[in-house]
DNA sequence: TCCAAAACTGAAGGATCATTCATATCTTAG
DNA sequence: CTAAGATATGAATGATCCTTCAGTTTTGGA
C-alpha cells in the first residue's frame, strides 16, 4: 500500500507543562471518538481539534502530520496489547497445555475487550497507510515469546513451535478482529469468549499429539 | 462508522453494447490496481479512470458515486467467496469430521488465494464505509450452511452447531485476513495453508468430544 | 511583579478531489 | 447510408481539507 517516510512520522515535541499534557491527551481521545463516529474517511484535523476543544494549530505543535497522529495512536494501542500478552506468557510458563492455550486466548480477549472502543476504532486506521512494519514488529515479538512458551509446556512436545505460535497469533488476532468489526450483537461476543479458548486448546492438542513427521495423506 | 444511504448505492445503468462492457470491466480492475498501489486514501476517481484508460465522466455513467463503485466491487468479491463456500459445504455433506474441517479450511483458502490481489485490496475498503450489512448477510448465510453441515457429520455429535459454525467462520475469515494483510513472506502463506486445516479440525474434534453440558471449571 | 519560554489561536494559502454537463464520437437497426 | 441512441470526453465548479504562521495568551521561575 502506501509508503510514508518512516522517519518523519514521530511526534514533533513533547509536552512540558501540565497544560499541554492535558491537551495532547484530549487530542488523543478526540481522535478515537471521531474515528468511531465518522470513520477514517471523515477524520479531519479540524474535526479532531474541534472535538478536543483546541485549535487546529495546537495539534500541529505536537504532530507534524495527520499521519503522525494516527501513527502515534496505533503505536500506543499496539504496545498495550503486546505488553499484556508478554505478561501473560510470563504467567503461563511451565503450566500444562490446556492452561497455556486458554490463558493466551483469554489474555488476548481481555486486552482487546478492555477498550473495545479504541480497538474497534484502530482497526479502521490500519488500511489507511502503511502500518505493516509496525504490526510486523509486534507480531515477531509475540510469536517468538509464544514459541518459547510452547517449548516449555510439560505435558506436550510440539514438533514445530514456531508454526504453532504463528498460527496461534493468526487465530487470536484474526477471529477477534473479525468479530469486533462486525455489527455484532452482544451474543457474538459471548460466543467468542467461550469458543476461542477452546479453539486454541483444540489446535494445540492436535498439533502436539501428532508424530513429528507428516504421516497423513488426507482423505481429500 | 459511516452510514451511507443504502439505496443510492446501486450501479447507474447496465452496459448494453460490447464496448461499454469492456469499459466497465476495465474500471473494475483499474480500481483494484489503484487500491493496491496507492491504498484507499489515494483512490481517486481520476486516478482510477486514468488507469482504466477512460475519462472520469465515463465512470459516472455507470456508477453514481465513488462509493457505488467500491460497493459493487466488494459485493462481487463477497459473492465469489460465499458461492465457493456453499459449494464446498454441498460437497462435504455426510463426510467425517476431519474431512469436513479440512475441506472447509482449504475451500476458504482456495477462494481467497485464488485472487490474492483482489482480496487484499478489498480488505482496505471495508473500513472506509459501512459494509457491515453486506458482510453480515454473507456471514449469516455461511454460518447457517455450515451449521447444518455439522449436524450431519456421522462420526461426531456437536452440542451447539451454531456456535461451532460461528467460531469456524471467525477463525477462517480472521486468520486468513490477518496473514494476507501483513507484509508476509511466502513462507507464512505455506504455514497458513498447512496449519489452518489442522486448527479447524482440532477445534471441531475438541468440541465434539465434550459432553453436552459444561463440565469443566477451568484451572485458571 | 515581570519576562522569556511555552502554548494556543484561527484565518488564509494552496492543493486535491468528487461530480457535472455541454459536446463529440461511435454503434447499429432499418 | 443515416439517424437515433449509446458511449465517451474533460474542462470547469464547488467543496473539503491539510498545513502554516503571525500574533495572542498563559505559565512558572527569578
Amino acid at each position: 500500500m502506501n509508503r510514508p517516510a518512516p522517519d518523519l512520522l514521530k511526534p514533533r515535541k513533547t509536552p512540558l507543562q501540565a497544560r499541554s499534557t492535558v491537551t495532547v491527551e484530549a487530542i488523543h481521545t478526540a481522535t478515537i471518538q471521531v474515528l468511531l463516529a465518522d470513520g477514517v474517511g471523515r477524520l479531519t484535523t479540524t474535526r479532531v481539534a474541534e472535538r478536543a476543544g483546541v485549535s487546529v494549530g495546537t495539534m500541529y505543535q505536537y504532530y507534524p502530520h495527520k499521519q503522525a497522529l494516527l501513527f502515534a495512536i496505533v503505536e500506543r494501542q499496539l504496545d498495550l496489547i503486546v505488553t499484556a500478552m508478554l505478561a501473560a506468557v510470563e504467567q503461563l510458563k511451565g503450566r500444562d497445555l490446556r492452561s497455556v492455550a486458554e490463558g493466551l486466548a483469554t489474555a488476548w480477549l481481555d486486552a482487546k475487550m478492555a477498550d473495545v472502543v479504541s480497538s474497534r476504532a484502530i482497526y479502521g486506521i490500519a488500511a489507511e497507510f502503511d502500518l505493516a512494519e509496525l504490526m510486523d514488529r509486534a507480531k515477531v515479538a509475540l510469536v517468538e515469546a509464544i514459541s518459547s512458551l510452547l517449548k516449555a509446556v510439560p505435558d506436550a512436545r510440539l514438533a514445530d513451535t514456531n508454526s504453532a505460535a504463528f498460527m496461534l497469533t493468526a487465530l487470536l488476532g484474526g477471529s477477534v478482529r473479525v468479530v469486533m468489526e462486525a455489527v455484532t450483537e452482544e451474543e457474538d461476543f459471548e460466543r467468542l469468549r467461550r469458543e476461542l479458548p477452546r479453539a486454541c486448546f483444540g489446535y494445540l492438542r492436535l498439533v502436539s499429539n501428532e508424530p513429528a513427521e507428516r504421516a497423513r495423506n488426507a482423505d481429500q
